[in-house]
DNA sequence: TTGTGATCATCT
DNA sequence: AGATGATCACAA
């Protein structure tokens, strides 16, 4: 089974070059050349695009709160784009700490770890476009600037510092100006370990921390400048 | 059960 | 329309 997926690239090189002979190809075409089945529609497979793409680069697609290629410190991130090249959605990073984060410093945190490098993927999926007809656009390899780090770092210790005072509950999705908390659930009776002001224990909504799409748009763009 | 892959669907 | 909150499948 494994044979058919090529083994990890051993350089960024080698991970662009990969992802340029993706470029241009619809999901159908690489599908095939995988001899995988793609599903009718994304209703019931939401991740089948982000599998297959990282299948085809050479990443595990295992479900490890690690980058998919942790070798090469490398996070790939397929994104959906309308046909100006503007993201459809935001981007789900990692999930929520719980517990004691408190000496967790920004560098450490799974969040800063997965955005240090990522690879970004564009998929054309205009509404309507079936999934096998939808383009792969050209990836871009990423980090964030000085500036783009300082605001997601702060947007982030202000999150962690409500998480840290029990207030998960009362984290809305509006907080954070790129970086966001959002529920990250099987559906929403779903409960996780949490904590309350006083440390006591509590079950809470599982969540996750999201990318705005308006901050995934500036820097697709930003190579276009 | 948890974390990853995300998109869906309702609300504003 | 865009964003927030809710939800679906699968692996370990």
């Amino acid at each position: 089974m494994t044979e058919r997926w090529p083994a990890p690239p051993s350089s960024e090189a080698e991970l662009l070059s990969r992802a340029r002979s993706l470029a241009g190809r619809t999901l159908g075409e690489i599908a095939a050349q995988m001899h995988v089945t793609l599903p009718a529609n994304l209703l019931r497979h939401k991740g089948v695009i982000g599998e297959s793409i990282e299948r085809a680069l050479g990443a595990s697609g295992g479900s490890r709160p690690e980058p998919d290629l942790p070798a090469l410190g490398i996070e790939i991130k397929t994104i959906p784009v309308d046909a100006n090249g503007k993201p459809r959605e935001s981007t789900y990073l990692c999930v929520v700490p719980h517990g004691d984060q408190h000496s967790l410093s920004w560098r450490d945190s799974l969040v800063y770890r997965k955005l240090a490098r990522v690879l970004w993927v564009p998929i054309e999926s205009a509404h309507g476009v079936e999934l096998k007809d939808r383009r792969v656009g050209q990836a871009i390899l990423w980090s964030p600037t000085a500036e783009e780090e300082q605001q997601l770092r702060t947007d982030w210790e202000e999150l962690m510092e409500q998480l840290a005072l029990g207030q998960t509950d009362s984290v809305r999705g509006v907080q954070g100006t790129w970086l966001q908390i959002r529920p990250k659930a099987a559906h929403g009776r779903a409960r996780t370990a949490g904590h309350d002001a006083e440390g006591a224990p509590t079950a809470t909504l599982p969540r996750g921390f999201y990318l705005r799409a308006t901050f995934t748009s500036r820097l697709l763009n930003r190579v276009c400048l």
